[in-house]
DNA sequence: AATATAACCGGACCGCAGTCCGTTTAGCAT
DNA sequence: ATGCTAAACGGACTGCGGTCCGGTTATATT
């Protein structure tokens, strides 16, 4: 199984432009999405992630607003972007990392640990990733989500669930949802461990653990 | 335990107006709110969720769009009101209702039942309650989230799971969102019977059933 | 170097949710 | 009946995400 792109070539958030799929030659158009990024990334940094208006962003990089959407598509887009490198990350210890969160270790312990990754990960990038939900049905459906989702699937089948994993996963995977987790430290004041602890019972109890 | 009101007062949606709390003498008020959700429930009928935008809601009911603002606070508060005979419906079922959704049966037998209540539920209102989730922070937060958190709580509590009951109940509550459910029905063809089936083995599996 | 062309650019434009404030009116007190 | 006042009304206004299309420019071809 290789790495799934992060950031799909058509946002396919309606539109039609084909995608701009690789670097496609046009030097501008490569300057001009750093430029992009970049002034994206200073407007999160000194404001918030909400503050990242595209008309903001286009003035302040001093670009057409049509330039943004084409190259991300949407806003949800341009967040994904933001995320990319975090989301790659996270991709790679879980696929190729060193254990108990990459492979080599029981699949019970890599489900735990796997889940305090994610849920420390979503603390730290979990605004960025709210704001890359995109807001339509196909939030779930977007490569990382779903690869993130096949890559719980399959730990629960080696650790024994044989119960239509697919549904299993997205149950569990719904536990950990950026919305909820930033909820409960946000709002409730629960404590990071308290969340991670109560993930390993969660999955613990769903393999059938001691 | 008393039935939380299905429509607060304030939404809370940075509506300062104070609310119109109760069924505050002016008629014409009362007069207006009805003929809102009449025509709120026509739009929905004849076209769908989506095609219901505050504007053409206004015209439709010849009233201003500050009207309804002031009412129902917004767009998701109006969907709550739509909704609040269904979801009224509900928490009736499973706080006084007949067995096993209602008291009477094991907790377990409980779970697995509300859970498949639910299920059905939410396919059958799901746009509108999808509608109806102020996309803020405070979306579970709501009234009636609240009410049906607590009581999977209990059931929790109550078949003997003693893990941090908030977070848990939060954590399996995840898995019955609209979004998701409608998800995996819509976009990948689950069936709604074997939604039920997971419900059921991922809640026996929790509180450690055979 | 000159030309052709496909891709790219930018900002005017749209429909939307939500706000504001001057105007109207229902209900009460006299 | 009449006048008072707090409440409700309504539509112009704002800022947002997203679209569209005429003008511009980088690259390939000759």
């Amino acid at each position: 199984m290789s790495l799934i792109p992060i950031r799909p070539g058509a946002q396919s958030g309606g539109g039609r432009p084909a995608a701009p799929a690789a670097e496609s030659g046009r030097r501008d158009a490569a300057r001009n999405r750093e430029l992009l990024l970049c002034a994206a990334r200073e407007i999160v940094e000194e404001s918030s992630v909400d503050a990242l208006t595209m008309d903001r962003l286009a003035q302040r990089a001093g670009v057409g607003k049509g330039t943004i959407f084409r190259r991300f598509g949407s806003r949800a887009g341009l967040m994904m972007a933001l995320l990319s490198d975090a989301e790659a990350e996270f991709q790679g210890r879980f696929m190729f990392g060193p254990p108990p969160v990459g492979p080599g270790a029981p699949p019970l312990e890599r489900l735990i640990a796997v889940g305090s990754a994610r849920i420390a990960w979503t603390l730290e990038f979990g605004e960025l990733a709210r704001a890359a939900d995109a807001s339509a049905y196909n939030r779930f459906d977007v490569p990382p989500a779903v690869l993130w989702q096949r890559h719980l699937e399959m730990l629960l089948r080696e650790a024994g669930v044989t119960a239509d994993p697919w549904l299993m996963a997205s149950a569990l995977g719904a536990a950990l949802e950026p919305e909820l987790l930033l909820h409960s430290v946000g709002v409730h004041g629960i404590a990071p461990e308290r969340l991670a602890e109560t993930w390993r019972e969660l999955v613990t109890r769903v393999v059938g653990g001691p």
